[in-house]
DNA sequence: CTGTTAGCGCTTTCAA
DNA sequence: TTGAAAGCGCTAACAG
């Protein structure tokens, strides 16, 4: 119940000042040895132990990234903080998680409550992809002194790093694997594409059809929030068309299990019937009973690694004239599992 | 990249003095109108924010909680701490997550970097079963000024509340669930006891066999750590037994799933051959392809609401001295799935 | 209703 | 090698 000692309690205690218990206990080189560990000694048993916000407040540092997600209920998420945190924590660094639940203004107030605890960077994947259209927002990043970096869901401003996979290539490679499959009528369902990542998937799905000489149809794509109903709801639609898909490529794992139930419910085969790939390789795409899910590694332990190196890189730029901002694009993979392998048809690597 | 503004630079602007400015922002109540809303509006125009961390050291509180789980990519802990934030956020609280990844370094690190940033309260599920041996953590606890509340994963300490689920109606409700299914030799895929949830959940069980006149096998019970792979394993040495059992009951909707995985890749009938019931709820369970696993309730989101009220409870109480701590306990619901509903008995309520 | 002053705990420049 | 003193930004007791 007694307060916590601090370095003037020590200083006391030894007939010395603060100051010199400051340097001795930050291993100042201008002290003598025996009062350094005099000091040390005795802090340790009076159970002194540095106030962090004292610290804050005079350096300005505080040794926190914050790192703001949609969510972190899910596995990718969960993954890109874990390599967050494995690149952080021996530098000494803490990092404080934030959930914006998809909601704008939670957005903006996760990063004001971050900036107000003053953590040295953000480490983010955006809620609002139009984000930069958000006055507060521009406000807090005019006077940029804390790094700020974007993950998977990023957008483009000048100045703020990026790290994200490529995931044209990966729409593209997937809707290459479903052509290969035999399939030619390959539904997309996709998300908000004024996020990037979604426009990239999509055009890279694009590209491939017109590659192929197949025909692309937009009534085939339908924009579907990453829910599992939602999948369900999208997919019934597609299934109600007058020529309905023999494919479906959609930008989320859950949007995929969703499909996945409203094409068994209705007594089709897959893949027989229609093949399906999701995106993230969230883990219950492994775990399915009969029919594992094809999906795409986003690799996320290393996006969060990643992000974390440029945070350190940036954090340590005094001449903020000079920082130009990086974008790393990470080399996705696409996962083929048997939700897209027909059993007549060799896959092609 | 011009510094943040202060109250000092407020008060230089208007010719007042920072405490005036500190009043007006505040709205106390001592203050003319008119002052107070031209100071609030001049804070508003110099794009003033609050400098929280001087707050913070001024006050000795962050108006920070942490939570600290095993880890955040399961359903179970991320619905808690959604929980958590909806009964915390309105009341101007920031909630700051940490994992333990289930290392006990760590938790006690973790303890002591959300100290040190001085959090107002720790909510916390433990990994350490015998984190009260821990020295570093008994420190920390002797001088409680900061409230500590347990949930799910608690232990017993005087003065620290907690909030559970009735493990033991738990494991009691899904062991007679599956006797009264038929089956007679049932299976606890269990996890370290020194846990008192899981613990509680053996009892349970244990019960429901004896009050049920069944015979309680202690070879049945074997002690798995909450991952697919080790389910798969434990089952495997089930399935093995000279007599194996005809239903298993898990304390982990991850290890149900690998017991699942075993039976299945031996060609064995769920439920008609062996029953299984998980515990959790987590979604993959509710998502399988044909067999959908019974499981647990433990109402997360509603155990974080009541973890995160009972600190609120605590924190505004001044005389510590008769603090007494409080321990919740939630009832849990059974949800029958056919992974233990033989076709052929009716499902008892 | 407002100003003065002190202090939260720490680091750091300047002197000694 | 150590001490003295100032200051990070804010609030609050006291005085006026």
């Amino acid at each position: 119940m007694r307060k916590k000692t601090t370095i003037y309690d020590i200083a006391k205690e030894l007939n010395i000042t603060a100051s010199t218990v400051s340097r001795a206990l930050n291993d100042n080189p201008k002290i003598r040895k025996a009062t350094r560990e005099l000091v040390q000694r005795t802090a340790l048993e009076m159970n002194y132990e540095q106030n962090k916000v004292a610290l804050a407040l005079k350096s300005g540092k505080s040794n926190n990234v914050g790192v703001i997600v949609p969510r972190i209920d899910n596995n990718f998420f969960s993954s890109v903080i874990r390599g967050i945190e494995e690149e952080l924590y021996p530098k000494g660094y803490h990092v404080i998680i934030c959930q914006t639940h998809d909601l704008d203004d939670l957005e903006v107030n996760n990063i004001h409550s971050l900036l107000n605890v003053q953590v040295d960077g953000i480490l983010m994947s955006i809620s609002n992809a139009e984000l930069e259209k958000n006055e507060s927002f521009n406000k807090l990043i005019k006077n940029k002194k804390t790094p700020l970096i974007f993950f998977d869901r990023k957008i483009d401003i000048d100045g703020i790093s990026s790290v994200t996979i490529d995931d044209f290539k990966a729409g593209y490679d997937t809707t290459q694997h479903l052509i290969n499959q035999g399939c030619k009528r390959i539904a997309h369902l996709s998300n908000n594409r004024l996020f990037e990542i979604y426009k990239n998937r999509y055009l890279g799905y694009k590209q491939a059809l017109i590659d192929n000489g197949l025909n692309f149809d937009e009534d085939l794509v339908i924009e579907t929030e990453s829910k599992v109903i939602e999948g369900r709801k999208s997919t019934s639609l597609l299934l109600d068309l007058e020529i309905p898909p023999d494919a479906i490529f959609s930008s989320s794992d859950f949007v995929a299990l969703g499909a996945f139930q409203e094409i068994k419910s209705r007594g089709l085969k897959i893949p027989e019937d229609i093949c399906i790939a999701g995106f993230s390789n969230e883990p219950f795409t492994r775990f399915m009973e009969f029919t594992t899910i094809t999906t795409i590694n986003q690799f996320p332990i290393e996006m969060g690694r990643i992000a974390a190196q440029v945070f350190l890189e940036e954090v340590n730029i005094t001449n903020v004239k000079n920082k130009k901002n990086k974008n790393v694009v990470l080399t996705p993979e696409l996962i083929i599992r048997k939700s897209s392998s027909k059993p007549f048809i060799p896959i092609k690597s």
